[in-house]
DNA sequence: TAATATCAGACTAAGTTAGTAGGAATCGGT
DNA sequence: ACCGATTCCTACTAACTTAGTCTGATATTA
């Protein structure tokens, strides 16, 4: 079920994030805290935020009252930034994988298309901030978006 | 590696579609010739077809001199339909999947960014035709493409 | 030093993907 | 009527991925 899906690690480290940016930035938050506020596996969430931690988007403090905070704004953290600390880069197809590229190139006439498609996607993720979903009710944006999508 | 990647079976599958597309359309081409034509895998391939035949996208005939062909031409079959033939429709998440829906839907606030992405992954597919595949030679569009997308 | 947290790595169970194998049904040509 | 070519159908498998869990070491504060 479900094309091109995007796995459940991004959706839960992308909660912690946006969790995160509803904090008093100079509170830190533990992973029980995180876990089960955003209904997320506790166990689960702590290999997602070391990886969120290795990848420079959160700052960790170890020991007692330790917990986790943002590394910077949450204007300057990307949806993008998320997914590639966690997954690595987009890539639609393999042929767009820069280690193994296309193995019949010179008659392929698909490449564009996946190209155009990443293009987009990637677009998108790179443009929205975590700032930006902070606040933004969700009902309304979803009622919109699938109507405009049916029309 | 690669995220969001679309599965072979697609990728064989349009190829196949697309290698019917170049030929008479009263040919009848044999699994044979298409998996040696496009370097797909004999049997896999046949699995494959049999989806599309059942989709209707691809007409058969069975015995002696059998084949297939395209159901109809190929500028009425877009990429969508040669996916959700394979594949289902899109979900980029499974909050947009409808048998599932949101857990969380009242305090989501992501589900406007997926809903987005996943419109524009859908225009693009559902806009282009296996006819423009045909013989736009592939080494500009990935030059062309990769450039502007680097900029 | 005791309690509380992060950090690290091995492990697992279930599901998916990419294919293979073997044969039954069907058709065209002789 | 038969033979060869081909589609069609079902079951199977090996490798990989995903979504977790478990155990314990390490660091910090009180």
């Amino acid at each position: 079920m479900g094309l091109m899906q995007v796995p459940r690690r991004i959706d839960y480290g992308l909660r912690a994030v946006i969790y995160l940016s509803g904090q008093d930035p100079e509170k830190c938050c533990s992973i029980s805290e995180i876990a089960t506020q955003q209904g997320v596996p506790r166990k689960f969430l702590e290999k997602i935020i070391q990886d969120l931690v290795r990848g420079g988007l959160i700052k960790s403090k170890r020991g007692s009252c330790g917990g986790y905070m943002l590394a910077r704004s949450a204007d300057a953290i990307s949806f993008y930034d998320v997914i590639e600390a966690l997954e690595g880069p987009i890539a639609v197809n393999t042929c767009l994988d820069p280690h193994m590229g296309c193995d019949q190139l010179p008659r392929c006439t698909m490449v564009g298309v996946w190209n155009e498609v990443q293009r987009k996607v990637t677009e998108v993720f790179t443009r929205t901030t975590i700032a930006d979903l902070r606040q933004t009710p969700c009902k309304d944006l979803r009622g919109a978006s699938s109507l405009s999508s049916a029309a």
